[in-house]
DNA sequence: CTTTTTAATGCAACTTTGTTGCAAATAATT
DNA sequence: AATTATTTGCAACAAAGTTGCATTAAAAAG
């Protein structure tokens, strides 16, 4: 995958403006998953409109740039897709952890998910593993 | 675990109140987990105030009635615990599942939750597993 | 490189979800 | 029956997210 954010945002067939760029700088800089709020924020070049910027979430995840992490306080996190990810579906099946202390969401992209076996007659679209804790940066400290 | 209204809030030393008894009568009939705006709709008995409900959410939550469920449209649901459960922490290690057809988000208590690794340095508190996809009812239909 | 088309932005307004402070009402305790 | 400790309802607020519409900007066409 690219690093470039003019050319994923052409791989993903979506104009290159402004506020794109800028939050998908915002991603590709900070590793972790960022909030509405954290991406308001770090918007340091140029302030874009509140609608704008969840515009602008809403079109990554349509095109497979982005998924979104629920959190337990009420809001969502947007997380990097990987490769596998399209227009056509997600396919983040890895571990979000959440620390307590820090406040931020990772992905841990190199734990693969455990397998799953549900009861008969269920189907699986989607899973969504969150783990909350102490991670690494602040258990250090 | 007991399943009378009244028991159950005695053993959790609250406070017996129409609001907490129907509200605990709603998560004891319907089998699956609610919604702040479900609860409401399902107040047949008597109308309470939004805050009161919330309220009562919570103090079931910190002692130990029930658990949050993260869903992906931004909102909480609430499910009732197991018996592990108690005011000095929760143990809701199960799969949560969420129809995508018809919404509704249930607790798969007998699907223990896979035996998970983290990377060194990470430490965890809570795990919340949703999976989302088509239910074995809707399914059916 | 100018025009046309198509999509993105900003603004205002609104909805939903959830919280806080305080006075009045109710449950448990004595 | 009176006291004490919690709960409730109300009003107000805050945060998260959406919608409609006019304006602006990006890509495509000439």
């Amino acid at each position: 995958m690219s690093t470039d954010p003019r050319t994923l945002l052409k791989e993903h067939k979506l104009r290159l403006t402004d506020c794109r760029l800028d939050v998908l700088n915002a991603f590709l800089t900070t590793g972790h998953a960022l909030s509405h709020a954290d991406i308001e924020h770090a918007m340091t070049e140029q302030q874009y409109d509140r609608v704008t910027i969840y515009r602008t979430l809403n079109s990554f995840m349509d095109n497979g740039l982005l998924h979104k992490v629920p959190v337990d306080d009420g809001s969502m996190r947007y997380a990097l897709c990987s490769d596998d990810c399209d227009d056509h579906g997600h396919d983040d099946d890895h571990i979000h952890f959440k620390c307590v202390q820090c406040g931020k969401t990772q992905c841990l992209e190199d734990m693969p998910l455990p397998k799953l076996k549900l009861p008969d007659g269920f189907t699986v679209n989607d899973v969504n593993f969150l783990v909350q804790g102490v991670c690494k940066n602040c258990n250090a400290a």
